[in-house]
RNA sequence: GGGACCGUAGCUCAACGGUUAGAGCAGGGGACUCAUAAUCCCUUGGUUGCAGGUUCGAAUCCUGCCGGUCCUACCA
């Protein structure tokens, strides 16, 4: 077999935030995949860094009174901490803010500059005077034109779905200074897609790079009318990298990330004597990406058309996958499960962790969920119950002996063993790292019946016995090594820990087709501790936001006693000042939810019948499905804004709206009046 | 509304159109005491979502329905 020549990617995780444990599904997946290559004996980089740039960087840097170059330095060193932890190994990890990466820049820039893809166009987007930015969409806020409800984005309205530019939000509000922003027009610099649709149809539909779900998303969704221009270019201020032929004019953090793993790969080049050209620009070398499913767009379309038209190598292949959930739901601050990489480590295992997802992980896009007990369940009976088990029981009963010389009869198990080592290897190089780990439990199961019917334990209480308890410890350990073998991309750790026990480091999977024979056998130490509920439970604990926490019933209450996280109101800055001619605008009653019943149809609401008393009867549509069940709200009094323009929605009219606070999703928290308020009062 | 995928034991998942649909975990019973309350043996558990169709033969292929997930659009 030749050698393959191959370079693997993880997305670059942006340096505004902490590794979490959703993060890690990618890159122990990749982690993963890059270990078996080698272990098959094939040249394998695995390339990596952080994604620095962007608008986000920026206002962090001024809101700490620090500069990006700081916060991205100790954002690097922190994901950098957190992948050794969990044995993800990069050949390389960078910065997109490197001088490499603007010379790459400025070259693929100028490939398609040469190709004429790039255009200007005018973009009128929002300014904020006060802070002298523009503003991208998640920094404006303001009353959504199409439904009037206030606080939204500047690109969609979480009430009501609604779609639009910042410019069209009613009484928008900077969320940077609170100042409202002005339209301005500034220039703005496109590249074309629709030149390179031919070749990104073929490309998309034909290479095999993408899943067949992938590609037909794809072709419905994008290939099927016109490719818009792609906007590239942002005016200053911006962190990033200014576009030379542009002055004023900076490349979209989305320009200049992917670009990062070229120039990552340049940096492993200087650092290793190797040439990038060979890496990026010769048909022998596959390229793989892995990502997930949110930046699809970015690597099937926008990336490849970059790479053929400056003349670098396509993905052989684009690795997709779907996002983490925890118990069946997505990953929550307020819930605890919305862990960080460091939290994890302060309890667990990280091979569990890979182990886990292992076992779980798929070639398709679905979504990956982590339920806790089986977490644990799987955790203990396969790794510790089954496979270090083997060693543990046998591997003391040899240390005297060591390894026989030759290899025992063992009723065919490690031939069996070795017949499944390519099925084994098919299902890790096609993503099925489920299937893989399947397999190798299944050796395992039969691994230790073997050892049950032997009986070293009997054995050995006779010396008599001796060859034969050499041998029966020969079989099991060697059985345990195969596993470790095959498990070594996932559990590399657990192969290290395998090769001092029996005196031969594991490095190649073709280990696995040959007993190890006559060398000694090492103390055998615990390899890993099974999993306690109460570990997790702890994890979980410490990954909830420190907030009210239930105060000493006798304790006087002061400011600091509830450490309150200053984070929703940093999130949701306070609204521009309102007069009191203002508030009495709105008309807030308190109202009795007398009925609340599905809307099947709708995703998101329920339909609510207040009353304010008497006959006053409403019929309020509010967005709560996710967080309230109907009959849990009959009864009980709500606030709602009376005097609210009845608004026609598809299941009905809406006579108002119901005050809460929350996040949105199952975060919803409706507003109660205390005991003693009645149907129909107003509040002041 | 459009699209993709899925539905098999209590749970997680297997099963080239071909014996009686199988594993692991959990449950029940027993054994062992080398091993981290680990392990081994036996065992309960299924109208393969439902209804049709194709076929000598369907979990598998086709159609419809029901239910779920994701994407996308719309609606407040």
């Amino acid at each position: 077999m030749t050698p393959r020549r191959i370079l693997v990617t993880a997305a670059l995780p942006y340096a505004n935030g902490p590794i979490h444990i959703g993060h890690l599904v990618e890159y122990i997946q990749t982690d993963i995949w890059v270990r078996f290559q080698k272990l098959q004996g094939h040249r394998c980089i695995f390339i990596c860094a952080d994604d620095t740039h962007g608008t986000a960087i920026m206002i962090r840097a001024r809101q700490e009174g620090r500069t990006e170059e700081e916060i991205i330095a100790e954002s690097k060193t922190a994901h950098e901490n957190d992948f050794r932890h969990f044995d993800i190994e990069f050949s390389h990890y960078g910065s997109t803010n490197c001088p490499e990466n603007k010379e790459l820049c400025d070259k693929i820039w100028a490939s398609l500059r040469q190709a004429g893809l790039v255009i200007e166009e005018d973009v009128s987007q929002l300014f904020d005077p006060q802070a002298g930015v523009f503003l991208a969409d998640r920094f404006v806020k303001g009353t959504c034109p199409n439904c009037k409800a206030p606080n939204q984005y500047g690109d969609n309205c979480d009430k009501c779905g609604a779609t639009y530019t910042p410019a069209d939000l009613i009484d928008p509000v900077s969320t940077l200074s609170g100042a409202t922003p002005e339209i301005r027009s500034a220039k703005h610099l496109f590249v074309q897609l629709e030149p390179l649709r031919e070749f990104l149809t073929h490309w998309t539909q034909t290479s095999g790079a993408l899943q067949t779900e992938v590609a037909n998303y794809l072709k419905g969704h994008f290939l099927g009318k016109e490719l818009r221009n792609w906007d590239v270019s942002r005016p200053a201020p911006y962190f990033g990298f200014e576009i030379p032929d542009a002055p004023g004019n900076y490349w979209y953090v989305w320009f200049d990330a992917p670009i990062g793993y070229v120039a990552s790969t340049a940096q492993w080049c200087k650092l290793n004597n190797e040439k990038l050209d060979d890496w990026w620009r010769n048909g022998e070398t596959e390229i793989h990406h892995f990502i997930g499913k949110d930046i699809t767009y970015f690597h099937t379309l926008f990336w490849p058309g970059m790479l053929k038209t400056a003349g670098y190598n396509l993905p052989k292949q684009v690795h997709i996958h779907g996002f983490l959930t925890v118990g069946g739901e997505k990953m929550s601050k307020s819930k605890g499960t919305f862990v960080k990489a460091a939290t994890y480590l302060n309890h667990l295992d990280p091979a569990f962790l890979r182990y886990y997802y292992a076992s779980k992980l798929g070639p398709r896009l679905d979504d990956l969920d982590l339920n806790l007990e089986e977490f644990v369940d799987k955790v203990n009976a396969d790794l510790v119950g089954k496979v270090v088990n083997l060693a543990s029981r046998t591997a003391k009963f040899a240390q005297a002996s060591g390894l026989s010389a030759q290899y025992p009869d063992d009723q065919g198990l490690f031939a069996a063993g070795v017949e499944a080592g390519a099925e084994i290897a098919a299902a890790y190089e096609g993503g099925d790292y489920a299937k893989a780990m399947r397999i190798i439990m299944e050796l395992a199961d039969r691994a230790n019946p073997y050892v049950e019917h032997a009986q070293p334990w009997v054995l050995n209480k006779d010396p008599n016995n001796a060859v034969r308890l050499q041998e029966v410890c020969t079989v099991a350990l060697n059985l345990f090594r195969q596993l470790a073998i095959y498990l070594a991309p996932v559990l590399p750790k657990l192969a290290k820990q395998c090769g001092e026990l029996l005196n031969d480091p594991i490095t190649s999977w073709n280990q696995a087709k040959q007993p190890l024979l006559g060398t000694k056998v090492s103390t055998f130490t615990h390899m890993m501790q099974r999993v306690k509920k109460e570990d997790i439970e702890k994890m979980i604990e410490e990954s909830k936001p420190a907030e009210t926490t239930e105060p000493a019933a006798a304790t006087p209450a002061t400011g600091s006693q509830w450490n309150d996280s200053g984070e929703p109101l940093q999130k949701e800055p306070l609204a521009e000042t309102c007069t009191i001619d203002d508030f009495v605008k709105v008309d807030l009653r308190v109202a009795r939810i007398i009925a609340a019943d599905e809307v099947p149809e709708a995703r998101k609401l329920l339909k609510l019948t207040v009353s304010m008393g008497g006959d006053a009867v409403r019929t309020v549509f509010a967005g709560i499905k996710a967080a309230y069940k109907p009959e849990d709200l009959v009864g009980r009094l709500v606030i709602i804004v009376a005097n609210l323009q009845p608004r026609q929605m598809k299941f009905g009219l809406s006579e108002g709206m119901v005050a809460a606070a929350g996040e949105g999703g199952a975060e919803v928290y409706l507003l109660s009046p205390d005991s003693g308020a009645k149907p129909g009062q107003r509040v002041h």
